[in-house]
DNA sequence: GAATTCATGTAAGATGTTACATGATTAG
DNA sequence: CTAATCATGTAACATCTTACATGAATTC
């Protein structure tokens, strides 16, 4: 139940934040580690506030809910964060066709190969562009982002070498 | 849709395999990339069985159903892998934790660092006990799963190696 | 006054997890 | 004969995605 930890933690580092607001920050804070719709979102903060872990602490125009942590959610919270073991990161799609690529001509192959490399310079460039057009402070979420901003670079970095490595061995194998 | 092509891709390399195989297959091979369970398995090769992705070509004792790919079958694996775009890997749920480090004790907060790395060097050890264990042969399934392994290999130390960068960061920050 | 942004919600369907349920065959 | 392994399936529930639906307030 992550999704509800995240938005947990997005309302006690952001107080008074309403869903629409929720929703803007999951696209540039959250967005390459915990992604989440729009009805996704707001069918949570439902379930929050029921639960009693969040409250609407103000109501604005347009329906507007501003929502603020209780003291139950941020002990959930807190707990979470460091009691609840992390389940390891899994499913890669890229990966699992990586496994089957016997199955088609080398060419397409390497092709294949060739188009992960290029997504993942593309996706470097748009991290790249998300950086620059975010408007960082030296509140926790700036703080704690930029690490995770780095650790995303280091990533598409990583992958791109194996991409190329992999294509290479595969390359050999032909011969 | 990726577990039915996964699926489709270990019945495609491994002709004759059961639900059971396949399960251990998954275990083996896929376990890393594109985790499934069993009830999950058997109810989607019913439905490759339905659309006729897959057949039934020998049944055995205790039940047991071997299972052949299809020619419409193989046709829709090989325009999957190269055809259909990949989903960018997401959702990670240490890494979500580390956005909100922010509220918790300085302590706390390297202690839960300190878990992730520690958890990161049994987990590439794991993976070298697999390794140790699988009977690895010229088979594609042997060929292509050693790359992937060696992208386990490199996906565990980058990660070590960001968790340790961002331990003393964090540390630099509370001074 | 028209377009954009702000703002919330529901419904249907796909996918994934956990638990339950059953029984045949083989190895020791 | 007993335990482990082989073998398949269902049910309930949680989670995630896509699409639909509506309307108020602001900006140009």
């Amino acid at each position: 139940m992550s999704l509800r930890h995240a938005l947990l933690g997005l309302i006690a580092e952001q107080d008074g934040a309403s869903g629409y607001d929720l929703l803007k920050l999951f696209e540039v804070s959250l967005a390459t580690v915990w992604p989440a719709t729009q009805s996704q979102l707001y069918g949570e903060l439902g379930k929050l506030t029921e639960a009693g872990l969040i409250r609407v602490v103000e109501e604005g125009p347009r329906g507007r809910k501003a929502y603020g942590i209780t003291e139950e959610g941020r002990g959930e919270l807190l707990r979470w964060i460091v009691d609840v073991p992390v389940k390891p990161v899994r499913r890669d799609d890229s990966l699992l066709r990586v496994f089957f690529l016997g199955l088609v001509e080398p060419a397409k192959a390497q092709e294949f190969m060739a188009a992960q490399i290029a997504a993942l310079g593309r996706r470097r460039d748009d991290l790249a562009a998300l950086e620059g057009a975010i408007d960082w402070g030296d509140d926790d979420l700036s703080v704690y982002g930029r690490l995770v901003m780095e650790y995303g670079r280091r990533m598409y970095a990583m992958r791109a070498e194996w991409f190329r490595w992999a294509a290479e061995e595969m390359k050999a194998l032909d011969r």
